[in-house]
DNA sequence: GCACGTCTCGGGAGCGCTTCCAGCTCGAAC
DNA sequence: GTTCGAGCTGGAAGCGCTCCCGAGACGTGC
């Protein structure tokens, strides 16, 4: 490995050893079109001679473009980084990113600060494309990040409020297959503990099992809303059987919340699966240690990120992709 | 929330507007002395009016300094982010680096481009600060961060190599912890499962619990290699089963391992805790729920983060701070 | 042999900011 | 009233790179 020199070599060191211009040396580092092969060739020798390297921020001056993009986190809620599905999300970015010169920048924007920061990286072009994971539509990054010249993506749709583009799992339709499949198990009570209803995920789980529901002509008024953390799962699964003693299914729209209603379950008497079927959503690792192992729905985490940064490269770079939604599956463990 | 104007406001624009020069304005904008109370509040009239924010790559041109931090990871391991542990990490650099002006840019090197993008970073300046999260101490990141001119500072210490700066959980400590519960709670035949022996954690968690069972006068001979995964845990604990049969209590080096053996434990008609006691560590959410749950070795992970940015911050602004070891403390639970 | 097009090449003007420095002003001390 | 020093002030020189543009060099077609 070779020593990092102290100093930095800059673009007209090279130049003068090559014996060619500045201009020349910079289009050849560039690979861009007239300049000879006698100079390419001197030039090149000269950049593995010294070690040189492009200042990148000489550059992103002259050409106003960062070479970064940022991923900005925004949430009150420090249950979206449950599981390894934070790690995930970048390792699926970062992989897509390798590829390109562009560096990742991190925001995590959990206080208000945190849109300050943001609105300061837009302005000053610090950044050339932003990734969003923000979970309320009424977040001013959203409204933010929408505003600002530079291109956009969200990750997982916010509420009430359609980006223009956006990856994001199927919820509704994990969540259609997770209250089908209790249909099909023979369920005909089926009650819901859904997320937080301002964020996307809540809205389009809840949305899932209704139309489940409604095509099996099944009665979709068990309803307790929580906020997605086992406490609340402790909490709503109290309220259903209070209210719907009844019930012998229920779809949860997260696992942390599924555990919490297990445990309420069993605490109740009630066998899961054999009185109660329940279903929960995301497949964190958890899931396959709880009593009885959780049926769940799984979402492709890297996917997403993966596909979020490809999204952004492309709008990044002209195109106009439509909104992507991805895939959930379910999987089948012994709550149900 | 004001528009982001689509051209870029210049200290140009406010010198003129406020009828100063150039100079005069960027003293104020740094909060430079020289400037009259006059100038300096005509120039701050002419900011709000006309929302200037400086441009950051410009200054870090001029200043040299790139105005940001980055954290890189390198691990060929991708259980390192098991858990909320990246997340947490980078929740504690974060919240740390709030009240600075820095950025944190985040570079997966898995592979070996990831290597050449860190050198490139570091000799073009374009962090002033790196925080490695290595695991392995033959890791070139590591050599090379070190090497830079650039101030480094570790999280967790890799094995063979002494990093000048870092700060790590006591793995050590915690090991002992966990080994010295294990014959306080009667067990005399003490077995461990190592995690991987090229990671400062799996050895350190070794060392400590060589050292309980010294300190107790008892054999530290039953020891199974394995390398931090449930798969390896399995592993581990049926060769462990098989040549130590007597063995009463197990310190596993990690909870995932732990959830291994545990299944082991269970296939083979051990009770646990009653013939067999076990201790985890990480205390990962999924401790919480299995069964019985997992007596575990928490480590302050959000803090470690936190540390690690302090630490680099001291480091950059020249002070010369000592290694950190946070403590960690054992989570008693059912299975011992 | 000449006019014309094509390609190569280097000069120079930025990108937006910081910072050195020389020149000023102005009040205090004598 | 003079001398000094301390604090202001703006001009100008960078930081390292890109890229426009005009000047040459060279070849082609007639």
């Amino acid at each position: 490995m070779a020593d990092l020199p102290k100093r930095q070599v800059t673009l007209d060191e090279v130049a003068e050893r090559a014996g060619v211009s500045r201009s020349a040396a910079s289009r050849v580092i560039n690979n861009a079109p007239h300049v000879s092969k006698a100079k390419r060739e001197a030039v090149q020798r000269a950049v593995s001679d010294l070690g040189y390297v492009p200042n990148a921020t000489a550059r992103a001056l002259a050409t106003q473009q960062a070479g970064a993009v940022v991923l900005a986190i925004s949430s009150d809620n420090a249950q979206v980084f449950a599981d390894p599905f934070f790690a995930e999300v970048v390792i699926g970015i970062s992989s897509v990113l390798e590829d390109t010169d562009l560096e990742l920048m991190l925001m995590m924007a959990t206080s208000s600060r945190g849109q300050t920061r943001l609105e300061r990286l837009l302005r000053t072009r610090q950044a050339d494309g932003v990734m969003l994971m923000s979970m309320h539509g009424d977040d001013p990054l959203a409204q933010l990040a929408e505003k600002a010249d530079v291109p956009v993506v969200f990750g997982g749709s916010p509420v009430n409020f359609e980006p223009r583009y956006s990856v994001d799992a199927d919820n509704r339709g994990g969540a259609r297959l997770a209250t089908e499949h209790l249909v099909a198990t023979g369920r005909r009570r089926i009650a819901t503990i859904t997320g937080r209803m301002d964020e996307g995920a809540g809205t389009a789980r809840f949305k899932g099992y209704q139309e489940a529901l409604a095509v099996a002509g099944l009665d979709a008024g068990r309803v307790a809303h929580a906020d997605f953390s086992e406490e609340g799962g402790t909490r709503a699964m109290q309220e259903l059987l209070a209210a719907h003693p009844d019930l012998d299914g229920v779809f949860v729209a997260s696992d942390q919340m599924a555990i919490g209603a297990l445990r309420v379950l069993r605490d109740a008497g009630r066998s899961v699966p054999d009185d109660v079927g329940l279903v929960g959503f995301n497949d964190i690792s958890t899931a396959h240690h709880t009593s009885p192992p959780l049926t769940t729905v799984s979402q492709p985490i890297q996917a997403l990120g993966r596909e979020m940064a490809r999204m952004l490269l492309a709008v990044m770079s002209g195109e106009d992709p439509t909104p992507l939604i991805l895939p959930t599956r379910l999987v089948r463990r012994a709550s149900t």
